[in-house]
DNA sequence: GCGTGATCATGA
DNA sequence: TCATGATCACGC
């Protein structure tokens, strides 16, 4: 945990999927502020010098210790937490964060054992109000919704991952930009654009390399939380 | 320093 | 209006 303050209120990891579940749905029409007096914080005025902060309160909530691991928030279950915030048109407002793009391993790049197919096998969805003139301690939780994704989805993002993992593998990662990949996309992640990690530079020797990471793009978030509303689940 | 949680700020 | 590239905070 981080930045909620040094006393939570200690909710207890979900011991099966449908508990994970029915706790997470339980939070649709709750406030911020409600559920963070719940974990025994207070929500701030605004998010810009706390980006993470309503992934942590529902981390925090749903009882998901994982903490900064590369594994999903809920290891035991197979279950990743994606907080995601929705505009008034019910359209998520950005991007999906992944997972950090390993520049220094490229013995492992392969697809099956991959932090992209790990953490993307099952998601929760968990949709809050992303609407930036309400407070944030008003802003409501949605729907809940857990996501696997299709026999499709899974080849076009997979077909992206291959894409992109070959430009890192012949060293080419500098010149990846955001607009590759139809649903994936690498991005910068980390603190500024002077950090850098060791990796395979351009002339196939190691180099420096901006710290990048694997990102979800909006519409494929945008239609993947549109069809599970539209269809039966399940 | 890296990976986590993401949103911010700006130019196209 | 929108996506890209940049940035913030925290645990370990």
């Amino acid at each position: 945990m981080d930045n909620l303050g040094p006393k939570l209120a200690g909710f207890e990891p979900p011991a099966s999927i449908d508990e994970l579940l029915q706790t997470a749905r339980s939070l649709a029409g709750r406030t911020l502020g409600e559920i963070a007096e719940e974990v025994g914080t207070e929500a701030p005025l605004d998010l810009r010098r706390k980006k993470g902060w309503v992934g942590q309160l529902m981390e925090a909530r749903l009882g998901a210790y994982a903490a900064s691991k590369p594994v999903p928030d809920f290891e035991d279950l197979g279950v990743e937490l994606k907080t995601i915030s929705i505009g008034p048109a019910g359209k998520p407002l950005e991007s999906t964060y992944v997972c950090a793009v390993r520049l220094n391993e490229l013995h492992d790049l392969h697809w099956e054992t991959s932090w992209v197919r790990k953490k993307l096998t099952k998601v929760l969805w968990l949709c809050v109000e992303g609407d930036k003139s309400r407070p944030l301690h008003l802003r409501r939780v949605g729907r809940a919704m857990l996501w696997s994704p299709s026999e499709s989805q899974w080849a076009t993002i997979r077909s992206d991952w291959e894409e992109l993992t070959d430009l890192i593998r012949l060293g080419e990662v500098d010149s990846i930009t955001a607009h590759r990949g139809q649903v994936l996309q690498i991005r910068p992640k980390g603190p500024d654009s002077s950090a850098r990690v060791s990796g395979l530079g351009a002339d196939g020797h190691p180099a420096l390399l901006l710290p990048r990471g694997f990102y979800l793009r909006r519409h494929f978030t945008a239609q993947l939380l549109a069809q599970t509303f539209i269809l039966p689940r399940r």
